[in-house]
DNA sequence: ACACATTTGTGCAAAAAAGCACAAATCCTC
DNA sequence: GAGGATTTGTGCTTTTTTGCACAAATGTGT
């Protein structure tokens, strides 16, 4: 897994679900969204695993830790199910998106029209580039297209208190990141993603995702170069 | 981890690294690399743990798995060690890359000036958008930028024999993802890096490692939901 | 109402990954 | 060159994740 939570264990009463069925479960619902589209009712754990990577065996355990939402000798129903993970993730509420970096990664984020329909929603952008401050960015695909204003760093705190926004994306060079982190976190953020190739020091309670594009490249490399000749 | 290789498990003699290790040693060349470039001669397994977001012991055995390349009392040379994994990974060598479908994502990929140092190029362009295709695109940062035009969807196999492409990355809608993958692997791309979100089924013997951007957020607002309040 | 075909949910086993602790190796000082 | 201070490499333990197999639950057809 290119990425994973760092800090924060949290667990108050909740049944605890596993970090690793954690991690499949947006494929479940992204693969559960496409049948809804498709207008299908039913799906049994063979087909969703097979859409999704997974096992069936691993698929029913997953799905199990939320509550037994499936009916032995049928299947799972495709809406029902479908929303029992979007409540359990949390894709109901609406989720304030903070983009810091608006260079190349920033801006194709920004530009991107697939958060919206999952409950996503960027909120802000900020950049140190004296620039870019003040210009106008489009956010979001076609439909629901907005402009966003490019903010200046040092407004950070302030955006931020003002679009409630609770996840932060970073998307600075490796040397500012950890930076932007600081005064991501001291502004109150406490999840972030983070583009930039460096690991980011956090305060505990604080989640941290990487998503590394080059990792991800050298992986890939490693198990070509083993492959045979 | 957002991402996995699915298939390939590959072994012929090598003392077979694990997956997890694998993953984590771009993150170790990464840090060594910005090491070096402070002038830094030896390193400790704690301070580049630290580096890397991991712990000690588990730097140590990850790169134990590689041979005995520290002196005990003393750490590691941070060049031989960067030299030691580049050449596991396979970073000598120079990757060429080919990037199918040159929206938002795709060429934000192609700009980035992060992955020739590391020994990745990006040598082709592919789309199926005709008022793409024949186009311009600058590729690569400052310094080493290259003018790389946009081939039609129906070259793809050609222009992979011509590049001598190995690795390929889908950066297509959803839609099209499946039917570009299997082309990239009829036209002999064993190794792609899927930006879309679905599930690629790809023969055995191909690696395919996804980057699901929208996963990574909602996993972040599930740990985030379930903070106090 | 009963036998039969399906498909889930789950206990248990296996494998993989992470963490611990310490002996072995090296350096430094005197 | 002996003793003490470091720091690696690794055997062993614990935890996490995956996989297997089957009983339990549901629907169907007669
Ligand atoms: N573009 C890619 O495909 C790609 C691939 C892999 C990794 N990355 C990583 O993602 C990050 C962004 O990449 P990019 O290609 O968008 O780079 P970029 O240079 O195009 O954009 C970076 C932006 O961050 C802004 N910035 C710099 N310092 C800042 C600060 N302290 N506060 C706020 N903004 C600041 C810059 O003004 C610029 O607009 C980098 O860390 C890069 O290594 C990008
Ligand atoms: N941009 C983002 O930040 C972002 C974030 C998360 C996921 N993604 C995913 O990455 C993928 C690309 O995103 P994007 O924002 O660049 O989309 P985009 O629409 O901007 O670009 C897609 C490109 O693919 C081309 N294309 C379509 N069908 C093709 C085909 N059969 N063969 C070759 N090219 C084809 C289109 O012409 C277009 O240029 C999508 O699957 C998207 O869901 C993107």
């Amino acid at each position: 897994m290119p990425s994973k939570v760092s800090s924060s264990s949290k667990d108050g009463n909740s049944p605890k679900i596993s970090e690793a069925t954690v991690s499949r479960l947006p494929a479940y619902y992204r693969a559960l969204s496409q049948l809804a589209d498709a207008a299908q009712v039913r799906v049994s754990s063979e087909e969703l695993a097979a859409l999704t990577g997974v096992s069936s065996a691993m698929l029913r355990k997953d799905l199990s830790h939320l509550g037994s939402y499936g009916t032995r000798g049928v299947g799972y129903e495709v809406e029902f199910l479908r929303y029992q993970i979007s409540r359990e993730m949390g894709l109901n509420n609406d989720w304030s998106v903070v983009i810091v970096g608006v260079g190349n990664l920033g801006r194709a984020l920004a530009h991107y029209g697939g958060f919206g329909s999952r409950g996503f929603r960027v909120v802000a952008l900020v950049d140190a580039d004296q620039t870019l401050i003040g210009t106008k960015v489009k956010c979001g695909a076609e439909g629901k297209t907005v402009e966003l204003l490019v903010h200046a760093l040092s407004d950070l705190e302030d955006v931020i208190k003002e679009t409630n926004a609770r996840l932060g994306v970073v998307a600075t060079p490796a040397e500012s990141a950890q930076v932007v982190s600081d005064r991501l976190v001291k502004a109150g953020i406490r999840s972030i993603l983070n583009f930039a190739p460096v690991h980011l020091s956090v305060p505990e309670g604080v989640d941290v995702r990487k998503v590394d594009l080059a990792s991800e490249l050298q992986i890939l490399a490693f198990h070509e170069q083993r492959k045979a000749v």
